[in-house]
DNA sequence: GAGTGGTCTAGACCACCCG
DNA sequence: GGGTGGTCTAGACCACTCC
């Protein structure tokens, strides 16, 4: 079944498996097909079915039960804090993006806090602000820098409309396997008065984060502000 | 080794491990003996080792590295966002806790927002109120609600120097399998400028969850208010 | 080349859920 | 009682790191 992927095999179920839950073909509530019967099914070990079980339920697409079996959860987990959902009514998927500081290489001064090693500072920095607006109403300011590492024509690309990390995997094989982030709650300064159209001392949440990558030495480094008064930061683990 | 604690052998070697990091016999750098020198050392086969140092990876407390070893990384990912960390400086270990609410059982009155089973209500509420400080100042407070469902003594226990969490899981065998929070800034109402000792209008991060169990269907309910002045609420993903 | 973790197999027995 | 996931064993070969 899986022979010429290249992949591990529990890869490739695991790359199945997720493929089928996102495409519907299991929904939420639905049992998936049980240990022995996917054993049976593709050729592989009991073992080896449960690798790739267990990095469904470790990513969040399934959950298990001792003696029903696995049972298919429908969306995975977010990324750290990632998601958002309205305080109000359900996120209609009006979200916008206006680039306020398009991707620009310049070199770097400081990273939130963070400490970059020698060979991101070398190789420089890619750099963009966004303002965000869920139904038109600006909710998110966010400052990301990005070391320029091996990623051609990267100022070309659109952010408007795309997630930066959908680039980031689709156009260079780039996938997030961790971070640190740090909260604070802040009165808004005047630029994110300004942004924000809020009044001085208006509580903002700010989030600075060092996102770590499958390329080993290469980091995210990102500041967001949010505006928490309609639509809370939202997050699962 | 393991035999007689009733608990899986793996399970016991994780806990063994853990606790062997957590007490600095392991440094963040060092590595822990190779799986076949687990393996032979304790008895146990390869696969059930590394049962064991997986769940360490996925906690955070270590690292692998193929053709090198499993490195320590010292310290553990929180669950979420729930460590902490000094803006200022190396946070010394001068946590202290308050009760403002001793643990006591109520009847549910409404869980932070979110939705609890009728197998919850049914079985009643435990609450407690905590302040928590760091140096003697006051960072957090933090309102905690679980269902009494098989908590033996639960109030009779200190909750002053153990966490939670450690509590829960060592007394009770219940793990922290995931959950979802909401995030706001706000600013400082009456009684948060009394705890926290700040001026009206000061901006507060407030954070709910709903954190899922090892046990179906308990889940523990938390709001957290957090003074991030001199603090950051810190978390790894 | 020796040792490490990564993948994989083919079994076994158990605890738990459901009909 | 039959099926499920949970735990565990005893092997094997591979990719990688380090000396």
């Amino acid at each position: 079944m899986f022979e010429e992927s290249g992949l591990p095999l529990y890869k490739s179920l695991y790359e199945k498996l997720r493929r089928q839950i996102e495409e519907g073909i299991y929904r939420s509530g639905d049992l998936l097909p049980s240990e022995n019967e996917l054993s049976a099914l593709y050729g592989l070990a009991r073992s080896t079915v449960r690798n790739a079980l267990d990095r469904l339920v470790n990513d969040g697409f399934i959950v298990k039960q001792q003696g029903r079996g696995s049972i298919v959860k429908g969306k995975a987990k977010g990324v750290g804090i990632l998601s958002l959902k309205s305080t109000s009514s359900a996120l209609g998927g009006n979200l916008s993006t206006r680039l306020i500081v398009k991707p620009e290489i310049r070199s770097w001064k400081e990273a939130f806090g963070y400490t970059i090693s020698q060979n991101e500072r070398d190789a420089g920095c890619i750099y963009f602000e966004r303002l965000r607006l869920i139904n038109n109403r600006p909710v998110f300011f966010d400052i990301t820098m990005l070391p320029n590492i091996n990623l051609p024509r990267f100022t070309m690309h659109k952010l408007e409309n795309a997630s930066l990390f959908d680039l980031l995997r689709t156009a260079y094989q780039i996938e997030v396997t961790g971070g640190v982030q740090h909260l604070y709650a802040l009165k808004a300064n005047k630029e994110l008065q300004e942004y924000f159209q809020v009044k001085a001392g208006h509580p903002v949440l700010q989030l600075n984060r060092k996102i770590e990558t499958n390329r080993p030495g290469m980091h995210i480094y990102s500041k967001v502000f949010c505006n928490t008064q309609e639509y809370a930061l939202f997050g699962t683990f």
